[in-house]
DNA sequence: CGTAAAATTGATTGGGATCAATGCGTGTGG
DNA sequence: CCACACGCATTGATCCCAATCAATTTTACG
C-alpha cells in the first residue's frame, strides 16, 4: 500500500473512521480493523465549506467523491440559459460525487447550503484499495446501485405524482434519511429554501408554499419557518404513492 | 480461476465476447485477449424471449445483470395498487439489473417488448473476476456512474420540460442510442406503444399521439406507425434543453 | 376476416404555473 | 437603536397546458 497521504488536513483534527459515528452509515462495511486503517489513510478531512460555497463545479475533472460529515449539499445542473436544477440534497453520511466517474467530471456542481464539513476520498485511492478489500468494493458497488434505485423512485415521483404526494414524499424522506443517522424522524429543520424544494420536485415555488400550509391546516404537520414537525405521520405516509390514484383504481 | 460454467446454454449458440460486435460497448474494455476469454467464460447467452416474457421480476433475488443483445426490454416498477411506471427501455449493448446489487433483489421488473436476447451475466463471478481484472472494475464503475447520470437528466426531463421536450428529448436519445450501435440515427422503428411512451415520460397517451403529429406537421419528423424518421434534426436539437424558456430567461 | 388492442382526434376540465401584491425576518448602515 | 432594504415566504387572481372523457379509426393478430 502507498504511502500516508502527507497533504491531509487533519493534523489537527482528531476525527478518524474508527471513531467516526457515520462509519456505519457512508461506506457500511464490516472490515478488519487494519482494513479500517488502510481507509482511513486516504481520507481527507477538509476545512469546512460556509454556506453558497462550492465543493466542486460542473465541469470539474473527477478525483473525488465525498462523504458529508456535517450541514447539507445540493448537486444542480447549470442549463444552457443558466436555468439552475437541483438533482439532489446530501445529509451527513451520504456520498456525492459518484455520477463523475463515467466521464471522468462532474456533471453537477455541489454546493453548501449552510456550513458543510465532508470527508474526501480520492477516487484513485478508493478503488486501489478497493483491489485488496473484495467487501470495500461489493460497498461502493452497492452504494452505487442503490443510488440507481434512489433516483428511478424520484423519476416515478416527478413523473407521476401530484404536487402534494410530492412535498409528502420530499418530507418522508428527509424523515427517514434524519431516523437512520440517529435523529428524530418527526422534527427537523430544513436546511433548503422553499424555491429550492420546488426545483428540486419540478414544483413552482407558491406551490410549495401552498401546499405546506394545507398540511398545516390539516393538521398533517406543524411549521415554524424552516422547523417541521411531522404531526400525523400515518396519514402522511398514506399520502404517498397511490393516494390520489385511489378512486381511479378503485373501479379497475 | 474457477471451472467453467457447466450450465451454459450456448453449447450451439456460437456467440462469444471476442466475436460479439457489442463487446465494445456492454463492457467498453481494453482488456488482454485472455482477460476477455476469462469475461466470456462467465457469461451465459440464454434462450430468446419472446414478447411480453419477463426477464425478472420486481422482488427476485438478485443474481445477475444482463447485457442485451437483440431486441428491447422495459423495466418497470408496479405500484400498490398494480399501476405500472416504466423505469426504463433498454437497447442491445446496454446493461439492465444494476439496481439489484443494494438490496440483493431487483426493485423493478424486466419485461420484453418484442423477441430478445441476452447475455446473462452471473454477478458473483463478475465481481471475483473484477478483482483479477482492475480494468474490468473501472469500467463496471464507469457503467454504473453513467447509469446514475443518465437518470438524472431524466429527472430534469421529467421535473422542467413540456409536453414537446420531453418526446423530442426521448426520440433523439433513441436516436443517439441506434447511432453509437452503428445504426440510423434518423431512422429507425419504436419497440414500445405510444401508452408505454407516454408512461415512461409522465404524459397521457393522447398527449404523446398528439405532439407526435404536430411534429410530423411541422415537419421535425415523418411517422408511419412504429417507424420514425427524424427529418429535421436541428430543429429538434433545438427543442430539446431549453427551447421553451428562451423567451423567459432572455429578459432577465 | 373479425375482434380486440392501439392510436388518433375532438371537446372539456382542472391542477398547477404565472402574475401580482403583501407580509415577514434578517442584516446593515446611519 | 431604528429605518430601510433585500430576499424569502405567503396569499390571491387568473390563465394555460396537459389530463380526462368520449368517439372513431387504424392496426395487429388469431
Amino acid at each position: 500500500m502507498s504511502a500516508h497521504t502527507q497533504s491531509r488536513f487533519n493534523s489537527t483534527l482528531t476525527s478518524q473512521c474508527q471513531n467516526c459515528s457515520l462509519s456505519a452509515l457512508c461506506l457500511p462495511l464490516a472490515l478488519a480493523d487494519e482494513d479500517i486503517t488502510k481507509l482511513d489513510q486516504i481520507i481527507e478531512r477538509k476545512k469546512p465549506l460556509k454556506k453558497g460555497e462550492f465543493l466542486f463545479r460542473q465541469g470539474d475533472v473527477f478525483d473525488s467523491v465525498y462523504a458529508v460529515r456535517s450541514g447539507t449539499l445540493k448537486t444542480f445542473n447549470i442549463t444552457a440559459y443558466g436555468e439552475e436544477q437541483i438533482t439532489g440534497f446530501y445529509c451527513p453520511s451520504e456520498l456525492v460525487g459518484l455520477s463523475g466517474i463515467d466521464s471522468n467530471a462532474y456533471p453537477v456542481s455541489a454546493k453548501a447550503l449552510e456550513t458543510t464539513t465532508v470527508c474526501e476520498i480520492p477516487f484513485s485511492h478508493l478503488e486501489e484499495l478497493s483491489s485488496q478489500i473484495p467487501s470495500l468494493k461489493h460497498q461502493i458497488f452497492k452504494v452505487m446501485s442503490r443510488k440507481i434505485s434512489d433516483d428511478q423512485q424520484m423519476m416515478v415521483l416527478l413523473g407521476k405524482k401530484n404536487a402534494d404526494e410530492k412535498v409528502a414524499s420530499f418530507l418522508l424522506n428527509l424523515s427517514n434519511r434524519f431516523k437512520k443517522r440517529g435523529y428524530s424522524a418527526t422534527s427537523f429543520r430544513l436546511s433548503m429554501s422553499r424555491g429550492e424544494i420546488g426545483n428540486y420536485l419540478g414544483l413552482a415555488v407558491e406551490t410549495v408554499s401552498r401546499v405546506i400550509t394545507r398540511f398545516q391546516k390539516n393538521e398533517l404537520i406543524h411549521v415554524d419557518g424552516k422547523e417541521i414537525e411531522i404531526v400525523d405521520l400515518p396519514e402522511m405516509q398514506k399520502l404517498v404513492g397511490v393516494a390520489s390514484d385511489c378512486g381511479k383504481i378503485a373501479h379497475i
